[in-house]
RNA sequence: GGCCCUAUCGUCUAGUGGUUAGGACGCCAGGUUCUCAUCCUGGCAACAGGAGUUCGAUUCUCCUUAGGGCUACCA
């Protein structure tokens, strides 16, 4: 009773309208992580079928974006000559969009490249009158949906076309060149039912459904033909997508059932929403993953909470952070929830600090660095560090990312609590007091950890024996020697310890400071 | 309006025909501490409502309510 079961394909196929979607992200990453575990194939396909919305630079930004996320797939459209393209198979340029390539045996992968295919597969459909044309205008259309509207009807194509013109009305139509639309021609009293993947069994009626457009009078073919056709040309055998499209999978369905293809299995995912429970939009936030990545989000942390998002291994599991290995080998779609998720800001921001924790200090520095050198205050800094190295002023932002390793919840907030570590500071002579200690005894205490960092060598200036000598120096009266010193060489009230800032500032710096602030006295 | 989907703390979620309904984020309080952050401990906080099935429902069924999606020659 083995059923040799067929190998799994699966596909991401978003439209270029400019960005990568954070919704986009998920479906995408729900499709790899199924495809990864099924051992599958997953494929990147364009769907550009709408002249209308044509961004330049989209398709190239949408596989960056997926790129940069840590997504491959096997199969599809790649951008020459980056290196998730060394795929064995031979490539092919792309006709319309300069710079991809496309890999594989079921191109090409770009819907704009397929709209022969498109017209000859809605064409047999008319032929076997299953579809039919339709000549109607927008000024039609509209009229008619309004006068349903106010009747309390739904709006539907009322079959016009399909009822009043002949054969050789049509034929001379299509001879002139009159603007035609195809249309499908929707089966009367049927009810549509199917198995979705996450969602069980889902019905539909197909009185409700409209004489859907498959093939528009440019040429081009609606979402719904394109799609189906591919997926069944790719032989695609789960679609994973968002809720969005679930009112239009009978239509899908129907168009198998016209074509006589085996329909794939549906997976439908629940949608990403705003705080308010609304579909995420751009206007409560940001929704564009290339937004993440530039307000120093890392992608471990994006991709772990956004898997998080309607999906949870179950099983008792308290896990809450997952490595992308980890996501294959515990993914599964029985345990993906049917209700949207809203997208909540403050657990991707402690997320992320995790990551960030989990960092070494080389690893902060390479994703931290341009986010420092974007910084007001780092152009002046470069500027008096003239005389450093490029390796010494390097060392130096270890040195503040070591500290504040523990205190960012993105990378773009590097220095932003710090800037002392880059700046000449100001302050008011009683931030040095610490509770109620008079001048003369912020006096001492400033001279006193002179004395102690005067003679600390440069070779012992690390954190540990500076927090040890200083600890030693104090004693007992831990604020009485800390407070001062940490406000002279920060200037505000608020900062990591005077350990960790003395070692970063360096000992020259350090002593400078320490004794600008006893000229106050 | 019509069709479809959904419903456990504010948010992400675990969970079961009998549980003190568990965890995480956030919030609050305490501890560590020179301040901040980290870290640790504790606290607040949920099964939308109503029927039915059942000895017993958060869990199964139905209804209601609420929310969402779709309703284009957009995807």
């Amino acid at each position: 009773m083995t059923q040799t079961e067929k190998k799994v394909r699966v596909r991401f196929a978003p439209s270029p309208t400019g960005y990568l979607h954070i919704g986009g992200l998920r479906t995408a990453l729900y499709n790899y992580l199924f495809a990864k575990k099924k051992v599958g194939t997953f494929v990147l396909r364009v769907e550009d079928t709408d002249q209308k919305r044509f961004v330049e630079g989209a398709v190239e930004n949408l596989i960056q974006a997926l790129e940069q996320m840590g997504l491959s797939w096997d199969e599809g459209v790649y951008i020459m000559d980056h290196g998730t393209c060394n795929i064995e198979h031979e490539k092919k340029n792309s006709k319309t969009y300069a710079g991809i390539v496309e890999v594989g045996e079921f191109g090409p992968y770009v819907q704009s490249e397929r709209l022969e295919l498109y017209k000859k597969y809605a064409e047999q459909l008319v032929k076997d009158g299953k579809a039919y044309y339709c000549f109607c205008d927008c000024e039609r259309l509209e009229q008619m949906r309004e006068k349903q509207q106010q009747a309390k009807l739904p709006p539907m194509y009322d079959r016009y076309c399909l009822d009043n013109l002949t054969s050789a009305e049509i034929a001379q139509k299509l001879a002139e060149k009159c603007p035609a639309v195809v249309r499908l021609k929707v089966p009367k009293d049927e009810i549509i039912e199917f198995e979705d993947l996450v969602r069980g069994k889902v019905t539909f009626a197909s009185n409700t459904i409209d004489d859907q457009v498959l093939l528009k009078s440019d040429g081009f073919p609606t979402y719904h033909l394109a799609n189906v056709v591919d997926d069944h040309l790719m032989e695609i055998t789960e679609v994973i997508r968002g809720e969005e499209w679930l009112p239009s999978t009978p239509k899908h369905i129907l168009l198998y059932r016209a074509f006589g293809w085996q329909e794939p299995q549906f997976a439908h995912i629940p949608l990403l929403l705003n705080a308010d429970k609304s579909k995420l939009s751009k206007r409560q936030g940001d929704v564009a993953v290339e937004d993440y990545l530039q307000k120093g989000y890392l992608k471990e942390a994006v991709i772990n909470f956004v898997a998080m998002l309607g999906w949870n291994p179950g099983e008792g599991s308290v896990q809450e952070i997952f490595s992308m290995a980890e996501l294959i080998e515990k993914f599964d779609l029985k345990k993906v929830h049917k209700a949207g998720a809203v997208f909540d800001l403050k657990k991707l921001d402690w997320l992320n600090a995790q990551y960030i924790k989990k960092l070494s200090v080389d690893e902060l520095h390479n994703s931290a660095k341009t986010f420092f050198e974007a910084k007001e205050f780092f152009e002046t800094w470069n500027v008096k560090r003239a005389v450093w190295s490029v390796a010494e002023k390097e060392e130096y932002l270890k040195k503040v990312l070591a500290i504040e390793q523990d205190r960012l919840a993105n990378l773009s907030q590097v220095g932003d609590e710090n800037e002392f570590f880059f700046k000449d500071i100001a302050y008011e002579k009683s931030l040095l007091a610490w509770k109620e200690m008079t001048d003369q005894q912020v006096k001492e205490s400033l001279q006193k950890s002179l004395q102690v960092l005067g003679d600390t060598s440069e070779s012992q200036w690390t954190r540990e024996l500076l927090e040890q000598n200083l600890l030693a120096a104090a004693g007992e009266k831990r604020g009485e020697l800390l407070w001062p010193l940490r406000a002279c060489l920060t200037g505000v009230q608020k900062s990591p310890s005077p350990f960790d800032c003395a070692w970063v500032l360096g000992k020259e710096e350090t002593l400078k400071r320490l004794q600008r602030a006893l000229q106050l006295f």
